[in-house]
DNA sequence: TAGTTTATGTAACAAATGTAGCATACTTCA
DNA sequence: TGAAGTATGCTACATTTGTTACATAAACTA
């Protein structure tokens, strides 16, 4: 437990704070497809990744999804310390994208590390910055792309996320996660397989150029 | 100054902070209209706004415009924030929505209060998250929502904002700050109207019941 | 007041996206 | 092996949004 810390945030946190995650952390494996969070869920701790990739979705009252984004190793959830601290309900879901690990850090000592340790306090705000941008990305997405663009995008993200150019989904999985209809999927997947930049085979998609 | 500082943040920081902001911060007067601040400026300073309304924009390469939420009194920049924090250059644009005012108050101080005062701490965490729910709210509107009902929407968070219901605006105005065109914006106001959910003069957008 | 600019209305058409329905092919499993 | 389930392909059509072009009306200005 201590190796894995030391790999994912020893080059971040301080000695003295690295052992206190130690000593209060909870660690917690996940499976592929967990649900992590679900929307409603009240957040009593904090989790920081240290393995396996994490994607985090919007719903809205229809139960239509959206991708946010996605949460990699070093990365916590900015959702998350919003409502922590504001003790509100969540308001994504979080769901594995592969087996991983996380730990989870009380509320309280996340608090009281942001006086304590300038280190932490540097990483609650680098957090937060992040997850802005990523929020501004994928406004940017959605308001300025077509479909085609978002999908290819949605692609190659997923690629750089799981480390692999070979996606392992279906098109409604697809189609869920950018809130469109598995039919326009294939249309346009098979649009961008005649430009060449990805290859199809049943449940598996290569994209052919990263 | 010393009066405006107490109506506008009297209520959330202590005596001790308010004497320190009144001590190194600058107090700018805007008129409607005014660039606040463009996107690739550098931020050297955090504003915490007294009286008005700004608009926040964000642009894609082509120059496309689309608005992403209002601030109000009480309101600070949060994209700002991880600016300023980050020594980034700013990814939005800012423009004023009526006459206002503000203080901008420089970084370090902005810096060395977080572990001092424990209400500053919780202002900028609190406007950290106020600013991602308004994101997501963003997203939302832009994901789930069909663009007849996000016209709507702006125009009532308009109105909300300027706290009138009678909104001055040009069609293209309002095409330009949803990122679509002239025609479109006439069109779904005209529906609107035949709905009788607002009335249509040259320059002038009355909703009807807010 | 005549000419010019600005704002809005409207029609016709184009492009992007969504929907319905069915065909085909691969996979699984009895 | 054959039936059932799952994934994909494809066509035809509907809806939403974007574009072009032009008409009309109000406001401004010389």
């Amino acid at each position: 437990m201590k190796e894995i810390l030391e790999q994912a945030y020893g080059y971040i946190f301080e000695e003295e704070l690295l052992h206190e995650i130690e000593k209060v952390a909870t660690y917690k494996e996940f499976k592929a497809d967990e649900y992590l969070i679900e929307i409603g869920d009240y957040i009593k701790s904090m989790p920081l990744l240290l393995e396996g990739a994490i994607k985090i979705l919007r719903e809205d009252e229809n139960g239509d999804e959206l991708l946010l984004y996605f949460l990699e190793r070093g990365d916590t959830c900015a959702m998350t310390l919003t409502c922590c601290m504001g003790k509100s309900k969540s308001k994504i879901r979080a769901i594995a994208e592969n087996d991983g690990a996380l730990f989870m850090i009380p509320v309280e000592k996340m608090e009281e590390w942001l006086t304590k340790y300038k280190t932490w306090r540097n990483f609650v705000f680098e957090s937060y910055s992040i997850r802005l941008n990523e929020m501004l990305e994928a406004i940017d997405t959605l308001a300025f792309m077509n479909l085609d663009e978002r999908l290819y995008k949605y692609l190659t993200d997923k690629a750089k996320v799981i480390g692999n150019t070979e996606i392992n989904n279906t098109h409604q999985q697809i189609a869920y996660d950018m809130h469109t209809s598995r039919v326009v999927i294939s249309r346009l997947l098979k649009s961008l397989e005649l430009q060449g930049k990805i290859k199809l085979n049943r449940n598996k998609i290569e994209i052919v150029a990263l």
